[in-house]
DNA sequence: CCAAATCGTATCGTT
């Protein structure tokens, strides 16, 4: 990669104006990047700035890669960056015989510290210069998957411990809600798509933030059944959004109904409205097989006052839940690669199903790419001046993050007057199509040219972005959470190589981030008497089911109906979260004693107005008393302003630079659930703390491992043969062939096999087709034999119990171990296993099963 | 003088 750069680019600059074309070379993507832009310096669609700051990107990555000063000649004609022009973006200019001037690059580095001065400066451009690099990629360490996943997904292998307890949690629970924390790019996407693979029948349905990802996820859903060549889907179709036809939509219903639907993406609000009816029968006619919530962590972030359908789908999957035959209930997934404490307790409380709380697989894990680099700023000029120097001299691709709309457009304008053309920008405002030309000219899609190396954006450019070369990551802006800076720093170095993140603070920032930030919280009283006035203006629909309209007005009308709204919303969804009531899908019900007629007028009125409805059923009578509701709406309160509050605090810690920006982030992502510590290493490869005192930085961190949660209880299948002891002895005699029985046990669902090697668990799940098949590995930090409670089959190949196994038997885990018929009795020297109770040949147990 | 995005129905009861 990058060979040939120095000389496709010095043959393109003299060839400048004919255009030349970059696909079909071996160069790099900085390279390619400055021969799009040449191509289109002439007619404007670049700058001299975009051209300039590609020509030093391009010589430092030479530079990098192959040692040596290196120079390339450009024009010095109109058009062109002068020679003082070329200073400004960091890069030496000569004078050539011929009147051409000779480029050379020269390091530059935002500041090491906010403080400035040469503290820390070296090790700050050291870590810029990395960026340039041509390294090999941080690679993930790879596992022997287990035999369900590479039937189901044809890998051989695992990217990494996480994704292995996380794809093995997900295939073994049955019935329960799981929350599963996988960093990006550890293919939460198979995990959530191994039940689907395994099986013949039921129906997953995984719920994404925006279209744009469902319709992302079809394409790929699509893909994967051509290659494959399998039918998950009557028409071939894997997302319901608002925009389908009213017959497609229909017709998806009706698949989702019968059971055809294998799987299908969908919105929050499709989730809980169009769809709800159609899932439910699915549910209660047994084939709802899981429901899953990608990108979890907005339920809390966007759920409680701005989609508060994400706080309504629990309600609606417990009913499916309910519904649902015993034994064919779904399970539900919980998914987020950025999980801090709030997130981890609402999802908890309010996605668990049946008797047990939701259950959480930890994997998470801060990014090792992003070298982070802090200023502030007393005026706006000066940040201003520091955020154009930055844009011109960081590698590309490169996102320019600001808060507000506004700035977005500000600086977009800004830097085509500076000339940068090669730059987008995508807000909350934009439009799809807007959108989709952005990202198209920012990749450069197969084979065609590249128009963008910059995107200025809000927090809307990102969500579910898969770009995975960007390099540079600049707010000018303070974001006004911490899990907000995280995630779009993480847009950065997703192909594993080291990126920069650059935060440079003005004066207004603090003050805006903190109004952001400050949903302030309903107090007791107006909170109480705006519950009474959403009460009395409230519809019971049953005994305990009320349905309310967010338009209703306190009498204290100080505030405009948009507002109003949104505090009702607001209380409601807290009081959800509070306990004292669920939030429940407004649905049209038919007066039985109503005509024809009037049941379509009252249906064509309900539509009309559903948007305004929220519908709720009330929980705890206790709750209901002014005190009862003041304490438990005081205790939920605390906890969201603590969160709150701590979320702005780790932001505003990061401007003054004082603490390593890893290790906070990583604090950011530490919870405290069901008694235990759940940990997120931190990760730093540069930041102002760690450059003043190199000593103090985080050391490499180790891949997590998260350990299994506790199985749902079924009942043991061959739990008659054991009898009440929890090891069954199933004894062979010399050269017999245990496979059959391994199957039919496989049957029977016992899932988790010690002692077998690779190629016999494949074929044993071949025999056993449905049941996923996993493999214990002892070598492995976190062997199933300790620590799964469920069943679990020994095979052994030598006359000797394992220890795992008598451990196993001393706190009640089941066990069946496969042995030989001489095997002793550990408990009594000279006897035989086999001659102690619960033991039993494989020809009677295979003529039982 | 504060960001973020999505959403629509219609089923049948008897010999």
């Amino acid at each position: 990669m990058s060979s040939d750069d120095i000389s496709a680019a010095q043959s393109a600059l003299e060839r400048w104006p004919e255009v030349v074309s970059a696909s079909g070379l071996d160069i790099s993507d900085a390279c390619r990047r400055l021969l799009d832009a040449l191509s289109g310096f002439e007619v404007g669609r670049s700058g001299w700035r975009d051209v300039a700051a590609l020509v030093r990107q391009v010589l430092l990555i030479a530079e990098e890669t192959y040692g040596g000063d290196r120079v390339l000649a450009v024009p010095n004609s109109p058009l062109w960056p002068t020679a003082v022009q070329w200073e400004d973006l960091e890069c030496q200019a000569t004078r050539l015989a011929d009147g051409r001037l000779s480029i050379r690059a020269l390091d530059w580095e935002p500041p090491a510290t906010p403080e400035g001065g040469n503290v820390g400066r070296d090790a700050a451009r050291r870590q810029v210069r990395d960026v340039y690099k041509d390294v090999e990629p941080n690679e993930l360490r790879l596992i022997e998957a287990d035999p369900f996943w590479k039937e189901a997904h044809r890998y051989p292998t695992y990217r990494g411990e996480p994704q292995r307890q996380a794809a093995r949690a997900a295939v073994l629970n049955d019935e329960g809600s799981l929350v599963i924390c996988l960093p990006t790019g550890r293919g939460k996407t198979a995990v959530a798509w191994s039940k689907v693979l395994l099986s013949t029948s039921g129906v997953t349905v995984i719920v994404v933030p925006t279209v744009v990802l469902a319709l992302d996820m079809e394409r790929r859903t699509q893909e994967l059944a051509r290659e494959r060549g399998i039918h998950l889907s009557p028409l071939g179709r894997y997302a319901y959004v608002g925009s389908l036809d009213a017959d497609t939509k229909a017709q998806l219903r009706e698949a989702v109904r019968s059971g055809s639907q294998r799987l299908l993406y969908t919105s929050p609000e499709a989730f809980v409205s169009g769809l709800a009816p159609a899932m439910l029968a699915c549910a209660e006619a047994g084939l709802l097989q899981q429901v899953v919530i990608d990108e979890a962590h907005l339920v809390d972030q966007w759920g409680t006052d701005f989609r508060p359908e994400f706080q309504t789908m629990p309600g609606l999957i417990r009913d499916a839940y309910a519904n649902a035959p015993q034994g064919r209930k779904p399970s539900v997934l919980l998914l987020s690669a950025t999980l801090a404490q709030r997130p981890v307790d609402l999802l908890t409380t309010l996605f668990s199903v049946g008797d047990s709380r939701a259950q959480v697989v930890w994997g998470s894990e801060l990014r090792t790419e992003p070298a982070y680099f802090i200023d502030s700023h007393t005026e706006e000029d000066s940040r201003l001046a520091a955020v154009l120097k930055a844009v011109s001299c960081l590698p590309r691709p490169l996102v320019l993050y600001v808060t507000r709309v506004e700035d977005a457009t500000a600086w977009l304008r800004r830097l085509n007057d500076a000339g940068f053309n090669r730059v987008g920008a995508v807000t909350g405002k934009s439009s799809d199509e807007q959108r989709r030309k952005v990202m198209e000219q920012w990749r450069g899609s197969e084979g065609a040219a590249t128009g963008y190396d910059i995107v200025v954006g809000t927090s809307a450019f990102g969500l579910g972005l898969d770009m995975p070369n960007v390099r540079t990551v600049i707010h000018a802006c303070l974001p006004e959470t911490i899990d907000r800076y995280y995630q779009e720093v993480g847009r950065s170095g997703r192909d594993g190589r080291p990126s920069v993140a650059y935060l440079s603070i003005g004066p207004g920032d603090h003050r805006l981030a903190e109004r952001l930030s400050d949903v302030t919280m309903i107090g007791d009283e107006v909170g109480w008497k705006r519950w009474e006035q959403l009460r009395r203006g409230s519809v019971a629909l049953t005994e305990l089911r009320f349905r309310v309209r967010k338009s209703e007005l306190p009498e204290h009308l100080d505030q405009g109906y948009g507002r109003s709204a949104a505090w009702n919303v607001r209380t409601l969804t807290l009081m959800a979260q509070a306990g004292i009531i669920e939030l429940r899908v407004p649905q049209f019900t038919p007066d039985p004693l109503a005509s024809v007629d009037e049941v379509e007028e009252a249906r064509a009125k309900f539509f009309e107005q559903v948007e305004d409805y929220i519908e709720f059923e009330l929980k705890n009578g206790e709750h209901l008393s002014h005190s009862g509701w003041t304490s438990a709406m005081g205790k939920v309160r605390d906890q969201v302003r603590e969160a709150q509050r701590h979320a702005l605090t780790s932001s505003q810690g990061l401007a003054s630079g004082a603490e390593c920006v890893g290790r906070r982030i990583a604090k950011h992502y530490r919870v405290s659930h069901g008694g235990g510590l759940l940990i997120t290493q931190p990760s730093c490869r540069g930041c102002p703390s760690c450059r003043r005192d190199p000593s103090s930085a985080p050391p490499n961190p180790a891949e997590p491992v998260p350990s299994l949660p506790e199985p749902s209880t079924r009942p043991d299948p061959l739990a008659r043969w054991r009898g009440d002891n929890p090891t069954l002895f199933v004894w062979y005699d010399d050269g017999e062939d245990v496979e059959p029985l391994l199957v039919r046990m496989a049957q029977r669902e016992v899932r988790v096999f010690a002692g077998l090697n690779a190629q016999a668990g494949v074929k044993l799940q071949r025999a056993a087709a449905h049941t996923p098949i996993v493999l214990d590995d002892p070598t492995s930090v976190a062997p199933l034999a300790q620590s799964y409670s469920g069943p679990v089959a020994f095979i052994l190949d030598e006359p000797q119990i394992p220890d795992a196994a008598l451990e196993r038997n001393n706190l009640g885990d089941v066990s069946y171990i496969l042995g030989p018929k001489e095997t002793p009795n550990p408990d009594r020297p000279g006897w035989s296993r086999r001659d102690a109770q619960d033991s039993i040949s494989v020809r009677a147990l295979m003529k039982e099963l």
